[in-house]
DNA sequence: ACAATGAGCTAACACGAATTACTAATTTGA
DNA sequence: TCAAATTAGTAATTCGTGTTAGCTCATTGT
């Protein structure tokens, strides 16, 4: 591969000059307009691409970025990760993914990221220890970081995450206004994400001025392809003693989904005796029958912003020291899933 | 950041003997051990990390890959990324994710790739003139190319794709097994991989020795959300004048959904009265109702297999000349969607 | 006429590592 | 005992680029 040397060689201008061309320095130092010229039909022709290795390292500013992912195959990481590619190829940033064990960050791939001198790191779905392992090393070495979809308690570096507040106000929101008094939450196993989300469903249902009866907030987990556990849940749910829950929102799209298959199966007509909501709008959502509302969850903003925050602290790491946390809005996409709350007459009889 | 001089400098050897012990080469020059543990003491004590980008200038070699895809946010392409990274960490390359506008290649991407000086370089879902441009520009540099899902003629570089045969073989048989003797594949507008599929389910129908009914195999497209023109596709075949298929293939398992979405709103019980196979084995298939059987497709492995073969060629450059298509075994997921078929009288009913 | 200016370049060093060639000190062999 | 071989290193060069300092020549001002 040509240098920059065999360019100054054809043009017959010293090596120097070369540079300036190509980097459009001539601001600084004038090159007249036959010479630059000469020196770009060099370059053409001998076919020379710059070198990104040699000037990252010269310059000590690699203009890479580090995705850390512990569930590439997952659709959520996919949608931040396109987010993040648009985002980053408008700064001309490029996009090393590193690949963590389940979401634990063991030394090793700290060490990826310091060996490769990334400008930056952004992370999704790590445990608590590694995250604060992260923000230690990397601060350490003065790199940013950024925290993906996950409330950080208390903030460090860079957050972003979906406005959980406002996306359950757009589900809880969306079933009160068509009448549904008693709504019923599928969560998961306890953690940051899903406590968030769970704390923003009571405190809509609070506003909306909606009891939450013992058990309508249940956990499970889905342990694809077995979802055993969640069907018994939403068994559980469809003969509460309170009542049947005449709405149902699923933390999760599959949450969702599988409570959804569950009431199929119980001779349940969807939406027309219970409604359903997802929680992230997956492709799923789309294809399932009937189709479910779901709220969009803004995982291709969230990669976008990372990147964006991210190459903000690179070009002035001066205020390193403001920990906070952007919030983004998700939407909601209504579909068949959801309808009008069945008459309360219509509840009484047997299920 | 510290260099290997500081380490030399606080070992209080030279520079050199800092970069042997450091890289393991001491088999060729004999360092005592006590030298070896003072160099390796004072690396750790100052922290020090090797500069991955300055080995990889020197060297020529940069163990990075580049991904080129179209669609990050499709489960597909997270998927072979998946599979990717872990062969990748394996042979201790890194995997760079470039994306591309569509599945056009423009001269900006090559260039990045070039560039950024990658050892090799894989894609998915590119069109013929993009397949051809990228093959000619990384020829010209030695970079070899794989291409992922998608079948090549002529066959040009790696080529790593989904046995289609024995795929729809599996599809086809599980349906044949159960009795149905008319199946409909709903298929894609064309594109080499909808083709392959294409054919390879005429051929196994062939073999199979059932009837392909003028009609049967259709062709349509989503562009997601808006899956009208698959319905009508759908409808039509429900009402087909040679007998409603008692078994639909979707030649994506989001073409299967929406086809048994008709079904269930046409009144019709699935599996009973039809039953439903996708092509993907996406997460939605196990989250629809009824949870959909379909092939699964072996995207981490594409993923894992198109690293291999790239990371061999970066060794062993000299057989370049020899492109070859690896096909991998896919997999069925039989679920609820796909039952015996309905005995002939009960198709005659009016549906 | 001669210094001051500026245009248009070039030489030389730096970046952080790999690698080759070489040396000084010690041990071995006959 | 003296040359040869081995041990334990070091100095110097290289990779492809960015950057700074400086150099030559022509033009301008007085």
């Amino acid at each position: 591969m040509k240098t920059m040397r065999d360019v100054a060689a054809k043009a017959e201008v010293s090596y120097t000059t070369v540079s300036f061309v190509l980097n459009g320095r001539d601001g600084e130092m004038r090159i007249p307009e036959d010479t630059r010229q000469r020196v770009l039909v060099a370059a053409t022709e001998l076919g020379y691409r710059r070198n990104e290795l040699a000037r990252a390292m010269v310059s000590g500013r690699n203009r890479m970025l580090g995705f850390l992912v512990s569930f590439p195959e997952a659709e959520a990481t996919a949608r931040m990760l396109a987010g993040a590619l648009d985002e980053a190829e408008k700064h001309n940033y490029s996009l090393k993914v590193l690949k963590l064990n389940g979401n634990r960050l063991d030394r090793q791939s700290i060490e990826r990221c310091l060996e490769l001198r990334l400008a930056g790191v952004m992370a999704i779905y790590l445990d608590e220890d590694s995250l604060n392992f992260l923000h230690e090393e990397m601060a350490r070495q003065q790199i940013p970081v950024a925290v993906l979809e996950r409330p950080q308690r208390p903030a460090s570096g860079i957050g972003v995450i979906t406005d959980d507040s406002q996306a359950m106000r757009l589900a809880v929101g969306h079933l009160a206004a068509l009448g549904h008094r008693r709504i019923a939450l599928i969560s998961e196993q306890p953690s940051l994400i899903f406590e968030a989300r769970e704390a923003a469903f009571r405190a809509t249902m609070r506003e909306w001025k909606l009891p939450i009866p013992e058990g309508y907030v249940s956990r499970g987990q889905i342990n694809a392809p077995d979802s055993r556990f969640i069907e018994d849940i939403t068994r559980q749910l469809l003969c509460h003693p309170a009542g049947r829950p005449t709405a149902i929102i699923g933390i999760t799209d599959p949450m969702a989904l599988v409570a959804l298959r569950v009431a199929h199966e119980s001779g349940l007509q969807v939406p027309q005796e219970i409604s359903f909501v997802g929680y992230g709008d997956l492709a799923m959502a789309t294809y399932s029958y009937p189709a479910l509302t779901s709220v969009e969850l803004p995982f291709r903003e969230i990669g976008g912003a990372a990147v964006r925050r991210l190459v903000e602290r690179v070009a002035a790491p001066q205020d390193q020291a403001a920990p906070f946390d952007e919030l983004l809005p998700a939407r909601l996409n209504v579909r068949s899933s959801t309808g009008p709350a069945p008459r309360e007459e219509a509840r009484q009889e047997p299920s």
